[in-house]
RNA sequence: GCUGGGAUGGCGAAAUUGGCAAACGCACUGGGUUUAGGACCCAGCGGGGCAACCCUUGAGAGUUCGAAUCUCUCUCCCAGCACCA
């Protein structure tokens, strides 16, 4: 008998199955198409440990069983490479980033070839490549021309240690997501990406997708809708008045003070001389102070009177107007009429100040209010959003180049021509104030200056010139140093030949931006990239994506498009799910797709933690690596475990010795195939050997199997195979090979090397993966027999084996006559009569092949 | 504080969705095999009890013939958000 030592049939099979090339998608197909998508990792210089395959073996499993069901499946991998440890490992070494990253990734692919992914590896994609970040780029300027793209002096969460500005999404309790410094604020210019305008769409777009709740849920909190009114709030003698959002108009007489952000523009204005020296040194506090600050002072109130009165609309009442840091710039209109008696903080603050607490509130609903409000001419109905616009700027080198140029010329032609601004952008505080969420469908793209055709973008953003789509990519200038200089202006800004260019439009001088995107700009399209590039050899691959990407509603797209099933970790749920979501809006209102959410169903990864129940990390050394994994068990083993551990979205720590389960069920495998070899032989000596226990079983584990699988249940999908062999292996059990072909396919998904080993040791000559996944027969299934349960006042008493479809009548004959029920109506002993004697069946309930229980009394 | 998800043996977990709680696996115990260790095989493995039986799904109540599953109250844990008007 042949020793199972998976490193040979491993390495065999892997080698068989690139040279075949069985795992590539054919673009177009009378199948139906499955698009099957990982998310694409980062390829750190750690590589993975053994909490990053879970996911991909969960989306490989998936891939191989759909591919046997009969579907055309593109299951692709790439490398999301832009970032910050490869450009802080080139400031520390010297160390080009794309030299790093691409030995990261050599060592990342090797790592995934071990586990036996079947990714089409002929759609490798890279971010980083200038043949990928091109389309990166191309739809930057799509979202430029189209209005949705701004340049804005503005108080950035700004990382110190990685000295570059975040967005806000990437601060996390006050802290930077990367290195866990605290962010603090600084003034920079950024560009800005006007997510805002689809605030509604991606809210809207939620309902329809089949994603975990908690995703939707983290989406829409996000986003932060909320629905009440605005309120104008006169101010006493004063030409200016007040805006406020609030969701609770009907408190309106209960107002008693006003707040203002410190921040807010009007303060100046109304500020009167006795309190200004006051209100100034409350304002440059606040400056000073960030917005962790704020938070961690423990909610308490402060602020400063500003001498100023408002005017209640609803009863003409004067009341005061106050600065206070709890109210925030960036929320509402930065302004609230304070409430007291009905809201938390107002009755702090009031306490604290000694302003009036009133109880009293209109006899209406909020929109009711709303509506008698607005007959006075002083609200109206408004929605606000929590959702910021998307910081698109980073000071950083190993990002995609940003490719606009700025003319001093072309500012000058913009602002003199007559062609107006919208207001929107007048002002910060504009900027955030509420809106319907909707994007122009179709804004106007082209305006006339002095015979230069300037777009929406150019107009917006005076002196920006777009670079024309011949000029793409734009790519990073060699640079010897990559450290940033720390006052925010970006290490890009040192390549002195590439900054300074010429305009395209005008051919006057120019310089380019030196700011670079941020890493989540590659990853928000790059599931179309893989579509792109459906050729078979590189350099076509390439040609193909450059000249097809623009072909609207290409064919390729229609086919394969939007992604059927979507996995990866659930970290990502306000970041890169909600920015891709938002890129794809926007090509689909541009008619260059032509469907509007990119990921139909999404199923999220619970993180693989190390044996001491903590992360895994380099730091904390407690890092588990596949390879010696590999090494020790096989791959086949290593991807058991890793479905059998636990339920696949709940995170679970690694146990070591959990994995000779793994191991000994394989083993188990092997040796029951070998000797069916040997019974097989025997079999055509003596046919009687079929086994209808055997059947039975192997069509339940099918029916079992299928089941997990579509449900992502992969532990109780590997549990019923493993009852299966036990259930073969049993002595009693004589077993023939045909059998157990069926065991194989269904197998072979989650440990393919022993499959495709088994299957050809059967004398198949093609691989199992070119079979159909096995069907079960239903009526094969159905018990002719099964275990009735017997209940006593719904207490197990006893079982009995009745055939199945068995009446209640006969049934409760059979129950009665048994021995051991009996025994519960009549005394038997003296221990027995306690309370038993003269029972009496009250009830009969029958579950047809389940129970039936007696309600005795 | 708000939102979402949880709590079942020593551990990871199952439970056809209201019908035999603990499948499958890890660890452990006893035995076999072995020079020894490992590997492997057999048996056992929620608690109590010699047994008949009794008890057991975070706590308490309720609905029901019957509850891990449904309802209410509470406790604790995890995740996300958080002075959001």
């Amino acid at each position: 008998m042949a020793e199972y030592s998976p490193k040979e049939i491993e390495k065999k099979w892997q080698a068989k199955w690139e040279e075949e090339k069985i795992f590539e998608a054919a673009d177009f197909s009378k199948k139906s198409k499955f698009f099957v998508l990982d998310m694409f990792p980062y390829p750190s210089g750690e590589g993975l440990h053994v909490g990053h395959p879970r996911g991909y073996i969960g989306t490989d499993v998936i891939a191989h069983y759909m591919r046997m069901k009969g579907h055309n499946v593109l299951h692709p991998m790439g490398w999301d490479a832009f970032g910050l440890p490869a450009e802080n490992y080139a400031i520390k070494t010297g160390v080009h980033p794309a030299v790093s990253t691409e030995k990261n990734i050599k060592r990342f692919k090797e790592q995934m070839k071990l586990i036996g992914l079947s990714y089409d590896w002929s759609r490798e994609i890279n971010t980083t490549d200038p043949d990928y970040y091109k389309w990166t780029q191309w739809i930057f300027l799509l979202l430029f021309e189209r209005g949705l793209a701004y340049q804005e002096t503005l108080p950035i969460n700004w990382c110190p240690s990685c000295k570059t500005g975040l967005a806000n999404e990437e601060v996390v309790a006050g802290k930077c997501e990367r290195c866990g410094a605290e962010v603090t604020k600084k003034n920079i210019k950024q560009w800005v990406l006007k997510i805002t305008d689809y605030a509604e769409a991606l809210l809207e777009g939620l309902n329809e997708l089949d994603w975990p709740e908690k995703i939707k849920e983290m989406q829409r909190n996000w986003i932060g809708k909320s629905e009440g009114a605005e309120i104008q709030f006169p101010i006493s003698n004063s030409q200016f008045s007040i805006k406020v959002f609030t969701t609770r108009p009907d408190t309106i007489f209960g107002a008693t003070f006003m707040v203002l952000a410190p921040e807010h523009e009007l303060v100046e204005k109304i500020v009167t001389p006795e309190q200004s020296s006051q209100v100034e040194e409350y304002r440059e506090k606040t400056k000073i102070k960030m917005d962790i600050e704020r938070q961690l002072e423990d909610k308490k109130k402060t602020g400063v009177f500003t001498g100023a009165y408002a005017i209640n609309p609803a009863n003409r009442k004067e009341i005061p107007i106050y600065i206070a840091d709890y109210v925030l710039p960036s929320y509402g209109y930065g302004a609230i009429m304070a409430v007291p008696a009905h809201d938390e903080r107002d009755f702090a603050f009031a306490k604290k100040y000694n302003l009036p607490i009133e109880e009293i509130e209109l006899d209406k609903t909020a929109k009711q209010a709303t509506k008698w409000l607005e007959k006075k001419g002083c609200a109206k109905p408004a929605i606000n959003y929590k959702l910021r616009d998307w910081i698109f700027s980073r000071q950083r080198y190993w990002g995609e180049p940003i490719p606009l140029v700025f003319c001093p010329e072309c500012k000058k032609r913009v602002e003199n021509s007559k062609i107006p601004r919208p207001q929107r952008f007048a002002s910060e505080l504009a900027r955030v104030a509420m809106r319907a969420g909707k994007p122009k469908s179709n804004p106007k793209s082209k305006f006339k200056i002095q015979n230069l055709e300037f777009n929406l973008g150019e107009i917006l953003n005076p002196g920006w010139v777009a670079l024309p789509e011949e000029e793409l990519p734009l790519t990073l200038p060699a640079l010897e140093k990559y450290e940033p200089t720390g006052t925010g202006e970006p290490p890009l800004a040192q390549a002195k030949d590439w900054v300074e260019t010429i305009c395209p439009k005008c051919g006057g001088k120019a310089i380019r931006e030196t700011n670079t995107m941020p890493q989540w700009a590659g990853s928000c399209w790059y599931f179309l990239a893989y579509i792109m590039l459906g050729e078979q050899n590189q350099k076509a691959k390439i040609q193909k994506l450059n000249s097809k990407f623009k072909i609207q509603n290409s064919r390729l797209i229609k086919y394969w498009l939007p992604v059927d099933f979507y996995v990866g970790g659930a970290e990502h749920a306000v970041l890169h799910l909600l920015y891709s979501r938002f890129w794809t809006k926007v090509l689909s209102d541009a008619k260059m797709i032509n469907f509007d959410e990119p990921f139909l169903k999404l199923q999220t990864i619970g993180l693989i933690l190390a044996p001491d129940g903590q992360k895994m990390s380099k730091s904390r050394g407690n890092v588990i690596n596949p390879d010696e994994i590999i090494e020790k068990y096989g791959a086949d083993t290593f991807r058991i475990y890793e479905m059998f551990m636990g339920p696949f979205d709940q995170p679970i720590a690694w146990e070591p010795k959990g994995i000779n389960g793994a191991r000994r069920f394989l083993q188990k495998v092997w040796e029951i195939f070998e000797k069916s070899q040997i019974s097989n032989l025997k079999s055509q000596i003596n046919s009687n050997v079929k086994n209808p226990n055997i059947q039975k079983e192997m069509h339940r584990t099918i029916k079992k199997v299928s089941e997990d699988i579509e449900q992502m249940k992969f532990n109780t999908a590997v549990a019923s195979m493993m009852e299966f062999v036990n259930e073969v292996q049993s002595p009693r059990s004589k077993v023939q090979s045909q059998r157990l072909e069926d065991f194989l396919k269904i197998l072979a998904p989650f440990a393919p090397h022993i499959s495709e080993e088994m299957w050809s040791m059967l004398g198949h000559k093609e691989s199992i993966f070119k079979e159909k996944w096995p069907k079960y027969d239903p009526k094969i299934i159905i018990e002719n027999e099964v275990n009735l349960v017997i209940q006593i006042n719904g207490k197990v008493r006893g079982t009995i084996i009745v055939p199945t479809g068995l009446s209640e009548k006969e049934a409760v004959n059979l129950a009665l006559k048994s021995e051991k029920i009996q025994k519960w109506f009549t005394p038997l002993d003296s221990k027995h009569l306690t309370g038993r004697e003269d029972k009496k069946i009250q009830k009969t309930i029958f579950v047809k092949n389940k129970l039936i229980n007696f309600v005795v009394e």
